[in-house]
RNA sequence: GGAGAGAUGACCGAGCGGCCGAAGGUGCUCGCCUGCUAAGCGAGUGUGGGGUGUAGAGUCCCACCGAGGGUUCGAAUCCCUCUCUCUCCGCCA
């Protein structure tokens, strides 16, 4: 959500954002709808003021002048019940389409309508050069018996799997390095709830936009998150913190569940989409400053990197261009990880800055120096997401034998585990 | 799931249908005071929105005491619905 008052007066800095995202919005019918809405609001608040002043006097009044008043304001309440649903109606049509308004891109996200468009940051790690046929991570993964897909589509459906064995180690391997990586550097360790009300979704602007691809339990008008910065934007909901608490760092935990509409056919095989997958994310409440957000945003991704670093996996950083990024975003980085049977380097990590999107809608304030009350900034970024990690992890160290070593940094998570080696029963 | 109690400002907590945007305290800000620290003294300090005003300051108004309806000239106070929290019982990792 932005502030209508900046819309009201940059509403062509708004609609240029829009159009860089490559996204529609009408924002002359909201500020016409803005224009109407605030011309009612002051008719009904003139009225309502009459109202309240008039009833002041009928305490000290009796007899026929009391009733007089008395009379006076119901007159008053007529006009009222005339133009107050009116007016909701106006109020209601405005914080919907305020929903819709796009965040606008910073300067620096370069501009374009897709992947390719992505700048290029850096590469960080070597490409492996196999002396073997290399064999894809889902290929690994059955030999090694990490995995078991049919089964898990046989009762529960497509894009679900089991983890098995090394596979369900690995995966606690990693959250728990991930987790442990980050507590050192300050960010508070949680895990949240992965079960929440459309309140949290369209604050942390999931909604209205995302709500094809979430997965909604009726019974309880409960929706299943899609990543735990949902959850832990939404911790600080409706607080007005002090400025000497901020920065707020968290990394959480919870699985995470995406519908994947639309993406019908779309990396159906393996790894790469599943309905249901798990997450370390790192979240930052911080300061209405663009240079303290950036600063943030930076540590974010640094964070990430050192842990792909740890890793020894080979990745790139791309800057991602301004139609690849959502709606509440700013600016966003991609760490884009090489998978060997892709061919290529893909998306394992998102790094966004939101400035005040979501704060905004979720009344996530704190108290300046000066006293005055302002929204936060928030950002987010993976720490380690799973399965999908474990891609680039079978594929690029995998050996020639077929089995695959396991980074060193994981070992002592994994019972000392060096490599994962092929089994022939299942 | 059953029975009961509750939800008030950054936080805690009082509140008779008009004199309540709301006592008191804590915190915070500024000042004073005291070898230092702690304490003490004084003053200030709600959020959101609309109008006016040169962004500002100021000023006027509206709304908000969990949310939404209702009764009333007038609701934090009365009624209804919902949500959440707590206690007890049941069930249960």
């Amino acid at each position: 959500m932005l502030d209508i008052a900046f819309i009201r007066n940059n509403p062509e800095v708004v609609k240029e954002g829009a159009r860089k995202k490559r996204m529609k919005v009408d924002i002359d019918e909201l500020l016409s709808v803005d224009n109407d809405m605030r011309r009612l609001k002051t008719e009904v608040e003139t009225l309502r003021a009459d109202r309240n002043r008039i009833s002041k006097d009928v305490s000290k009044s009796s007899g026929p002048e009391r009733d007089d008043l008395i009379q006076q304001i119901k007159f008053i309440k007529n006009g009222l019940t005339e133009k107050e649903p009116k007016l909701k109606e106006l109020e209601e049509r405005f914080e919907q389409l305020m929903l819709f308004v796009p965040n606008p891109p910073l300067p620096e996200a370069p501009e374009g309508d897709s992947e390719e468009d992505n700048v290029l940051i850096r590469k960080v790690g070597q490409v492996p050069q196999f002396d073997f046929t290399p064999k894809d991570h889902l290929e690994l993964a059955e030999s090694l018996d990490m995995v078991d897909m049919p089964r898990a589509v046989k009762f529960a459906g497509a894009r679900m799997y089991f983890l098995k064995n090394e596979g369900a180690l690995l995966e606690f391997a990693l959250f728990k390095f991930a987790l442990d990586h980050l507590a050192s550097k300050g960010f508070q360790p949680m895990i949240v709830p992965q079960l929440v009300r459309r309140e949290a979704m369209v604050g942390t602007g999931f909604f209205p936009l995302g709500e094809e691809d979430t997965f909604f339990v009726s019974k309880d008008d409960l929706y299943l998150v899609g990543t735990a910065e949902v959850s832990l934007v939404s911790y600080h909901m409706d607080e007005i913190l002090s400025e000497s608490e901020l920065p707020k760092r968290y990394c959480g935990y919870s699985t995470c569940f995406r519908r994947e509409a639309g993406s019908y056919g779309r990396d159906t095989k393996g790894f790469y989409r599943l309905h249901q997958f798990n997450k370390v994310e790192q979240v930052v409440i911080c300061e209405n400053d663009p240079e303290v957000s950036m600063r943030e945003h930076k540590l974010l991704l640094e964070n990430a990197e050192e842990i792909m670093q740890a890793l020894g996996l080979p990745y790139r950083v791309a800057l991602a261009c301004t139609g690849e990024i959502g709606q509440g975003q700013v600016l966003k980085h991609e760490i884009e990880t090489w998978m060997p049977s892709r061919g290529k380097y893909s998306e394992t990590h998102s790094c966004s800055s939101l400035h005040e999107f979501q704060s905004r809608r979720l009344r996530i304030r704190y108290r300046g120096a000066d006293g005055k009350v302002k929204p936060c900034h928030t950002l987010n970024n993976t720490a380690v997401a799973s399965p999908r990690i474990m891609i680039p992890i079978l594929e690029n160290f995998q050996n020639a034998d077929g089995s695959v070593t396991i980074p060193e940094v994981l070992r002592p998570l994994m019972r000392g585990m060096e490599r994962i080696e092929p089994k022939n029963s299942k």
